[in-house]
DNA sequence: GTGGTCTAGACCACT
DNA sequence: GTGGTCTAGACCACA
């Protein structure tokens, strides 16, 4: 049962985080996702909320509906998904947080790596 | 007359706006801010969303009511404003960018650095 | 459907009326208190005004909204209350009273006590 | 320089505290009271503002303008100033604040009592 | 001139 | 159903 962000709707950050786990491979392309019903149960959430998550990524082509058997990741999803959003973080995100940097009197050597694990 | 995000509410772009706006110094400490009904003729905005844009501000201690003569710029609000922010950027921001960037399979000496253009 | 006092804004006589309820227990921890569409109606005012009020208790950590289901009291908000409003009140309100109580030559035992009636 | 309260209006502040000299002595009756220049001077409020405040006193029967001269305490004006107070504390004051202390759990009995002195 | 409050009503997003 | 945002316009108090 995650505790979700504040401000983004709860099915954005739903669809978030498969979106993540496709691109780091921990939904392998073919398999299935987990059903509505149970991420629902899960994180306590409405059903409605999963769905409504999950349908934005059937829209961007990533997931497909095989009718009685749920929900899968469909095949090059990965490699999609990595483009598209490799392409909207430089052209939209990373603009702004190099502005926000510049703002804030920082540079970019100055900030932490993170470990290398 | 700026064009406003689509996503986030004009009154917290506009703080968000003479917050930057203090940091970089182009509002003064002492100075007065342009007054609501000001902002929000050029703006083309109702008077109210423009007030409750500076009610943010004054609630952090940046900006300071006079009575019958408008808002000012607090004494050490750039200060506190850089701390304040700096310390939101590194703790909240950065980690998830970083975690982003590695997600997406890139590294910061790719990203482009911005000339000074 | 209230009568409000004159001089103090409605959306703060409003949150000081939860307060109380919140702090003599009339609403529970928990429990959600009634909407803001409910209240407007009920005391023909301005959604935007209870609004406003309710907002106030949510910035001090007493309400939490769930998104799509209405406001609830916080855990622990009842101490928490207790615990601010009393100290505001020893730190604030009593030092002005006592002062204007002797500045009028009167004395606390002169005072009415208030009946249990 | 006073440094006022934030809510109430600098004039009304200003006449209470006339008020409360003139109740306490310290401006004896038939005596002059402190040119509008002079505080408007001492206090770098606006003369207008502390003109306000005097007139408030003036209408209240306990100040009189002696044209050309400045403004006056009234004969009897310290009897009727303390009758009044007096009796708007009793009646519109005490009993919400009696209230209050019963809402916050407290007694009046465990209240500081202020010094002897 | 300044900011504060309130209304009536519309539209949006989330659950 | 819930709360959030914005508008247009009115009225008030303060300096």
């Amino acid at each position: 049962m995650t505790d979700w962000g504040e401000n983004e709707p709860i099915y954005i950050q739903l669809a978030q985080r498969v979106l993540s786990q496709i691109m780091q491979g921990a939904l392998a392309e073919g398999e299935p996702i987990p059903s509505v019903r149970q991420v629902a149960g899960q994180e306590r959430i409405n059903p409605l909320t999963v769905s409504r998550g999950y349908q934005l990524l059937v829209d961007e082509g990533l997931l497909e509906k095989r009718r009685g058997l749920g929900m899968y990741v469909c095949d090059g999803a990965r490699d999609k998904a990595l483009a598209r959003e490799r392409d909207r973080f430089l052209n939209n995100e990373w603009p702004r947080i190099r502005d926000r940097i510049k703002v804030l009197g920082l540079s970019l050597d100055q900030l932490p790596q993170g470990r290398s694990s």
